[in-house]
DNA sequence: CCGTATCCTGCTGGATACTG
DNA sequence: CAGTATCCAGCAGGATACGG
């Protein structure tokens, strides 16, 4: 085998290689924008669904709950009802939540080291000579 | 630059909040999972079209020149054409995508990881009393 | 081989209204 | 307050064709 590295361990998207297996459908199904903002959003604590709507702001109803209950299904997501008049509703991070957090963590701290970056590439891309 | 202070108080989201922002435009753009598995599979080093094509599988033509367009715009990943016959048209990952690659990496990891909670949490789900 | 354009279908996702 | 359902405009995204 070769010298590259010491250890010839499966790369990281070795799973994500077929189209149809798990891995890459729970890919799929998380990476999305809405997802990732409400896993975010959610790192501050336990919320309401009201409040978590307000927090991420420019989400509809629909597209919340529609998420919260994807998240649910995964077992990201834990939804507690309190039977009181009116309902309350809290939701939280489950452990495999709080992990995937730390990924979109992760991309929050890239966002912000790659601003500059970003914004550069946007104007080259607009008007390739003056860059 | 002299002794600024640490703003890494700041929760990680904080640029998220509000929906207008640059950094949350980035973020909606880039959270996607064609994005994703861009980035992941073109980790592997440069690539061509239809090799990157090959090597996600179940991309349509559309969707790759699509998203390879957007992160070329956002600086992401940039694009060599090689004015051959026919054209060799080559992808890379520039520094900024490199640093993203990281933390797509990490969201590989967490599936790796979590995918048999994730599995359990289906089950629950579709049959709450039995787990 | 790669890019762009066009067509067309089905799904996304917002708005609204009603229930408990 | 939260969930669900319905309606429907608009876009996503696949298939196809052609041009460089």
């Amino acid at each position: 085998m070769g010298t590259r590295k010491e250890i010839s361990e499966l790369p990281p998207e070795a799973d994500l290689a077929r189209a149809d297996s798990l891995a890459r459908e729970i890919f799929s199904d998380v990476a999305n924008k809405w997802a990732f903002l409400i896993i975010e959003f959610l790192g501050q604590g336990t919320m309401r669904f009201g409040e978590l709507r307000d927090e991420i702001g420019g989400i509809s109803h629909k597209m919340l709950t529609q998420n919260l209950r994807m998240l649910e299904r995964n077992g990201l997501v834990r939804r507690t009802v309190h039977p009181t008049v009116p309902p309350r509703v809290e939701y939280t991070l489950t452990e495999a939540g709080e992990g995937l957090r730390l990924v979109v963590d992760g991309m929050c701290g890239w966002t912000q080291r790659y601003l500059g970056h970003i914004e550069a590439a946007r104007s080259r891309f607009r008007d390739p000579v003056a860059g």
